[in-house]
DNA sequence: TTTT
DNA sequence: TTTT
């Protein structure tokens, strides 16, 4: 089939640092989870919080910017797709359930507390919505799309 | 948590007549599986078709536009959010996974065999792209946001 | 800056052909406009319908997609980006307003009335939604991304 | 037609405090242009850095918040859609161009210089990704969108 | 596991 | 007119 469109399109909270895998043959994989919610107020008046946790992907260029910049807290849009995947946790579980394998991704920083290189001056996490065009040696990282067009980049 | 964004927006066909119940209380729900895919050339040059389904689920007046409009084959876009879900399947079996929240629909017709109602001029399926305003006794269905500002509708 | 998004999508019914430019260079570019429409009852409890026209320029692959499967009445779904943009009209007027850069198209076909190529057989317009996949000798188109990972398109 | 579909998300940031007028009627409507930017390496080798204005028009619930919290620099999420439309200018030249109608905004905060109401702590603007659901006192900013099922909020 |  |  074609003629099909699979599209996601998500801002939501990093729940922890990046977990980035480099594979034999040089391509790189991250992951991370982000949080999505929303509230309502239920039929008793009470105010409800609902979360979604989201499992994202990123390969080569968009996972040395996630390993870059994005911690533990951090806000990021993220576009993607929606695709059905097998994998082993941490834990050694056999898990089954959706991944976005993500093709575009916005850092828009702020409420991050650091993850595990709170305050580290190497490698900064992004502070406030990112809105700096990646430059060699520029500190703060892009809006950046999966694909060729951008080899000018310092990854 | 709010300043999130869960969006998802998809066109595919359905896989299989919608299913209907109706709640006490009123309110409907709409459920079938679409499908999505696109293909590849593989590192052996070999054409790949991946599928994916997604589980889509409507309420009230979109489950009843589903109802009287959608059948098996046709093309939907859909537009929602992602939902974690957990429910028990026509065998009985115990499942978990997404569910895509639909909010709003557009039928795009074709692709039909027909399902369970073919060739049914009383139910007629959309045959092509839907481009004409809901009316009453109007034989093909609209782009419907779910929500309160189309009370003028026939549902 | 970055940290920014600029992203439409469409799905709407070509006002006519695409037209086609190859320009020195070997790059191509194809134009047309959209209709997209929504309608709703006013205060007078009329019915009203609000057509809007989009301008959608396409580049290089897609540009060939719609020369060769886009028709007048087709209808098609668009992603793309929102640029301002003068340019002079067919009158040799000038003009000046915005311009839907288009990076993804997914052809839906249907509605279609044939344009300057009706009954056409070498250049058959989509008949319906496409949901197959492209392969050299296939009559029917896919959907493409801008970009470079499909080379292996009869394009 | 229907069957359409026009929709819009940008990610940018505003130039300028929103400005709101109250109408006859009880409605609101807040305008103000955000501005997405994208940068590219020219055949020149030269970084080139394109931005794009989008003028915004909120109504209603959305037309408070703005006022209420989006200040000049602020980073906003927008989700509306494109509608022509013919204006009179502060400077009262007749203007015609496209507008996008908001029916959703997430405060991304950040970025701001305070605008007119810098360093005002009567109202302060957002400074972070608003991640809090509304509530009466609450001195940040939902998620919301345009509609109906929200009235709980202190607007 | 996030965020407010 | 924003942002970096």
């Amino acid at each position: 089939m074609a003629g099909s469109v699979n599209k996601v399109i998500l801002i939501g909270n990093l729940g922890s640092d990046p977990e980035v895998r480099y594979l034999e043959g040089g391509s790189s994989v991250a992951r991370f989870n982000i949080a999505t919610s929303e509230s309502y107020t239920n039929k008793n008046g009470e105010r409800v919080e609902q979360t979604e946790w989201h499992r994202i992907e990123l390969w080569d260029r968009l996972a040395q910017i996630a390993e870059k910049y994005l911690r533990k807290g951090n806000a990021v849009y993220i576009e993607g797709k929606i695709r059905s995947e097998n994998w082993t946790d941490k834990e050694g579980q056999q898990r089954s359930g959706i991944t976005i394998r993500a093709n575009n991704m916005t850092l828009l920083g702020g409420g991050g507390t650091g993850g595990t290189t709170e305050n580290s001056p190497q490698q900064p996490a992004a502070r406030q919505p990112v809105t700096t065009t990646p430059r060699a040696n520029d500190p703060v990282p892009p809006t950046m799309a999966a694909g060729g067009d951008d080899d000018d980049l310092p990854f």
